[in-house]
DNA sequence: CGCACCCCCTGCCGGC
DNA sequence: TGCCGGCAGGGGGTGC
C-alpha cells in the first residue's frame, strides 16, 4: 500500500495536527507486528512531547522533546489516524496514543506487516542503508545511469531497490516506467542517457502529481483523517491489464517481474 | 550477483 | 450461498 506519496500525505497531515501534542497514555492491543513490539514501547512515548514529524522513505519519523524518534511503517495495510477518544475502535487496531488534547493518534494494521519503535536515530538501524530520495536532486540521471550501467538486472528491481532509491514501491514504479517508456524487465546494462533522464524526469512527475493528491487507495491506504487519496484514478497502467493504453491504445500487458506484477504497454515502452 | 521462492497476515474477489 | 485459490501497496530470509 502505502508508498512514498501516501507516507508523504501523512506526514503533512501530523505535522499540521499533532506536533506540540503531549503523549499522556499508550494502550497496545496487539504486539505482534512485523516485528513484536518492545517491552518498553509504551512507556518510552508516554508523558513525550511530539515535536515534530518527518519522513525517509516510506518511514515516518515522529520526533520526541527527548531526542527519541518514534518509527512508523505503514507495511501494506497500516494506517496512522487521529481521532477523537470516543471514536469507535475499529478491528484490528493495535495501539491507541492518547493526545494531551484529548484526541487519539490510532495505529491500525489488519495484515500486521507494519512496524513501529522508539530509538535515537543512530539505533535505528532500518534507516542505515536506505538509499538517496527520489526528490532529491542527489537522484539525478548521471547517478540513476551509472547505478544502473555497472548491474545488470530488471530496471524494475533497481527502482525498488531501498538501498539505491528509497521510497519507491510497486504501483509507482509500473506508473514511472511507463512515462519513461521503459520496460519493466529491461536490463540496466543498457539503460542510455537519454533513457536515464526520462526516468529521473517521470520519477518526480509520478510522484509530485500523487503527493499534489494525496496518494493512492485500492483498498487499505488512508491519510491521517481516515480519507483516502486520489491518484488511483489517474494510473495509466497500474492494474489496467487488458485494457487500451492511454497513448496508443494497444493492449496493457501484465508479467510478472522480481515476483510482482509488472504492468506494461508492449507498443510505448521498450 | 540477481532472482525465484518462501515467510509474515488478513481481506477481498472471482470461479465453481 | 459457500468454499477455495489467487492476489494485494512491504520487507526479509534462503538457496540456486
Amino acid at each position: 500500500m502505502p508508498e512514498l506519496p501516501e507516507v508523504e500525505t501523512v506526514r503533512r497531515g501530523l505535522a499540521a495536527t499533532i506536533v506540540g501534542r503531549r503523549v499522556e497514555g499508550v494502550t497496545v492491543a496487539e504486539r505482534r507486528l512485523r516485528r513484536p513490539l518492545a517491552p518498553a514501547f509504551a512507556s518510552a512515548l508516554t508523558g513525550r512531547r511530539i515535536v515534530g514529524v518527518g519522513r525517509r522513505a516510506k518511514y515516518l519519523l515522529l520526533e520526541l522533546d527527548d531526542a527519541a524518534t518514534w518509527l512508523v511503517h505503514l507495511g501494506m495495510s497500516g494506517t496512522l489516524v487521529v481521532a477523537p477518544a470516543d471514536a469507535p475502535v475499529r478491528r484490528h487496531t493495535h495501539v491507541i496514543a492518547v493526545l494531551d488534547d484529548g484526541r487519539t493518534l490510532r495505529f491500525h494494521d489488519p495484515r500486521r506487516f507494519g512496524l513501529m519503535r522508539v530509538g535515537s536515530r543512530a539505533d535505528l538501524a532500518e534507516l542505515a542503508a536506505l538509499g538517496l530520495e527520489p526528490l532529491d536532486p542527489a537522484f539525478s540521471a548521471a547517478f540513476l545511469r551509472a547505478t544502473a550501467r555497472r548491474q545488470r538486472r530488471a530496471m524494475k528491481s533497481l527502482l525498488m531497490d531501498q538501498r539505491v532509491v528509497a521510497g519507491l514501491g510497486n504501483i509507482y514504479v509500473n506508473e514511472i516506467l511507463f512515462e519513461a517508456g521503459i520496460r519493466p524487465g529491461r536490463r540496466t546494462s543498457r539503460l542510455t542517457r537519454a533513457e536515464a533522464e526520462r526516468t529521473v524526469a517521470a520519477t518526480r512527475r509520478v510522484l509530485t502529481e500523487a503527493i499534489a493528491m494525496r496518494g493512492s487507495s485500492i483498498n487499505d491506504y488512508r491519510d491521517d483523517r481516515g480519507e483516502p487519496g486520489a491518484f488511483q484514478d489517474t494510473f495509466r497502467v497500474y492494474d489496467r491489464a487488458g485494457e487500451p493504453c492511454p497513448r496508443c491504445h494497444a493492449t496493457i500487458r501484465r508479467r510478472v517481474i522480481i515476483g510482482r506484477s509488472s504492468f506494461y504497454c508492449p507498443q510505448c515502452q521498450s
